[in-house]
DNA sequence: CCTCGCGATGTCAGTCCCTGACATCACTAT
DNA sequence: ATAGTGATGTCAGGGACTGACATCGCGAGG
């Protein structure tokens, strides 16, 4: 996603430009050949022809470089909060379907190389978490600033962080070819009639 | 809570017996008064009495010497799992029950502390969600053991940490007088009435 | 009573993650 | 042309964590 144009180039110094991208992309394919484990910051910035120094510059630590698309990924996410409305359930409905757009079948491929790589190391799972638990709280400021009360965001928002999550697994799953929409739609049916 | 016995001593070798019991004391008090990241590895076990590499032999990483509690407590939270029966929410109401036990007034101000470093530090809000989701997913197992439907009980388990942790979070907090059982039953009946 | 074995601890060296401080380079505006 | 600005390089160092090996205390068997 988003290569960087000569517009880019101008504003990033030295050589080439793009050196966090390029720093991302070396990593995961470092990462997926060799593991987690077993690549060292140090190779990742030589692989996009930088230093280790430059690597923390970009990135906070060395699990990171694998999550600021989910950075980017939060505000779309938001970005699908309905314009008005104070109905918990309508707002969280609305956002899921907006979430849903956001995973076309083009990048599935890619989501299942990122995600083999997450699941095969517990300190990158650790992580994910922690993004998905500050995508929650987002949530949850953005319904209170709606009108639910606290306590009802903070479940409501709960609950549709778990079905994007457990919707988001089957979706690649090993040959699972539905939409990534039906997918999360028969999830979130099956949570809501779980708990009647 | 569990102080070595007599018992203990005799099979901990070297010394004083209960290394592990010190290396969590005192972690916990230098956390509290200099910070997480304020403390090294060094100083908690020479405040122990023991060297670095023994923390590291007793605990995975630093962090988790805040959390091996958390294991025993899986074990208990999960041993609250009525005995036969196989509609989930049935299930996942029984274990909640059981877990308010775990939780009498006497541990409350211990729970306060522990949770204010936690709070203090992001590393440890990660290794925290971590130990939750990992406890959902044991959860998950006992219910599909018990005749579950995958997807459901997935889901009711994740309900489940999620009512538990939101419970605990108003539980620990400033000022809160009600006891965990009555706190969690009025998440749980929000929760329930959000998704209808 | 001795010694042998075993488990817990100590010691040491080393790798890797991550940071602060300072120098250097490319590019831009004046 | 020159000074300024932002990205990068270089260097030194702390702290987390690990592997290898030595040592100590204790309990079991002779």
């Amino acid at each position: 996603m988003s290569v960087p144009d000569i517009t880019m180039m101008r504003i990033m110094g030295r050589w080439q430009g793009g050196a966090s991208e390029r720093l991302r992309e070396a990593a995961l394919g470092l990462f997926t050949t060799q593991g987690y484990d077993g690549t060292t910051v140090a190779e990742i910035a030589a692989a996009a022809g930088l230093t280790e120094r430059t690597f923390f510059r970009h990135f906070a630590d060395k699990r990171e470089v694998l999550f600021v698309d989910q950075d980017e990924f939060e505000r779309a996410f938001l970005g699908g909060l309905p314009e008005s409305g104070d109905d918990p359930m309508a707002l969280i409905s609305g956002v899921l379907d907006g979430a849903a757009t956001l995973f076309p079948e083009e990048r599935r491929p890619w989501s299942r190389a990122r995600q083999a790589v997450i699941i095969a190391n517990i300190a990158l799972q650790e992580r994910e978490l922690l993004k998905l638990s500050s995508l929650a709280f987002a949530l949850t400021r953005a319904l209170t600033s709606r009108g639910v009360d606290a306590a009802s965001a903070a479940l409501a928002a709960e609950s549709a962080v778990t079905v994007f999550r457990t919707a988001f697994a089957v979706w690649v799953a090993d040959g699972e070819k539905r939409t990534f929409a039906d997918i999360q739609y028969s999830v979130f049916s099956r949570l809501r009639a779980l708990l009647r």
